[in-house]
DNA sequence: TTGCTCCTCACGTCACGTGAGGTGGC
DNA sequence: TTGCTCCTCACGTCACGTGAGGTGGC
């Protein structure tokens, strides 16, 4: 425990929502198909994170379970993919286990992807102005 | 030949400059090396793209040989590219032997790829402001 | 012989999609 | 038995990057 840490910003994804199978007592509990569903991905998105090591679920015989720390974690990490991060980026910034849903976010890394983003929004800008231009003219 | 095609845009991308090793008279010749210079792409850049069909330079032996119309057609190909075009849109857009400096564009096209540009301009539109907020409070 | 440019495999990266073929429980 | 959901390979896509090992001519 250090009083001066580095700028950093924990930043939560709230997920209000529950549901899910509540196997045990009154923590949800998903099957990947049901995880999927909540969060409008395909089976092998999720398959394809954990093999990234992105999700860890516990398994039940081959299948996995997902509790709700794992579907917090999982809302993480879209958050950063909307942010336009790439996953291994992603993987860099989520946090301990502790706190699965906060997204571990530096100054730095934020305006270095502010500095991406605004260069990819010119790049598309220019090509729109030019499709504008020939579709103006058909 | 009929007289009412769809509209249809050809679009040409001048090139005026000339340069590389004028081997036989007056139309200039360039090798791998010198055609990936003048368009700051790399060998395996173009290597790729002939894979693709994009490119048929002839041959010295096994060596690539690029004559003045593949400069026009990899002009046109980075054109296309530069609008957003994947590679294999772009293989269907790039025009006839005749006039290789050409794209092939129709209306239907162009207001698609508007579109699509568009969209992703609003997703890096709110990636951008959510990561404002964010350094913002730093 | 060294240096330069070229060559052909062929595997890696990114974020998944898409079968192929099989399992388990209602 | 049929239907549903799950599973593990394993190859495909997109636009290249990156060696590995070799060639040809100055």
């Amino acid at each position: 425990m250090n009083g001066c840490n580095p700028p950093e910003f924990l930043f939560a994804a709230d997920d209000g929502a529950s549901g899910g199978s509540e196997r045990a007592n009154s923590d949800p509990v998903y099957t990947i198909g049901e995880l999927a569903d909540r969060f409008g991905l395909t089976l092998r998105t999720l398959r394809f994170y954990e093999r990234l090591g992105l999700l860890t679920p516990r398994r039940e015989g081959r299948r996995r379970i997902y509790a709700s720390k794992d579907a917090d974690r999982l809302a993480a990490i879209l958050r950063a993919k909307r942010l336009g991060f790439t996953l291994s980026e992603t993987r860099h910034m989520i946090a301990d286990e502790a706190s699965p849903e906060t997204l571990n976010l530096t100054r730095e890394k934020c305006l270095e992807q502010i500095a991406r983003l605004e260069r990819q929004l010119a790049e598309i800008e220019e090509a729109l102005a030019e499709l504008r231009r020939i579709s103006a003219s058909f």
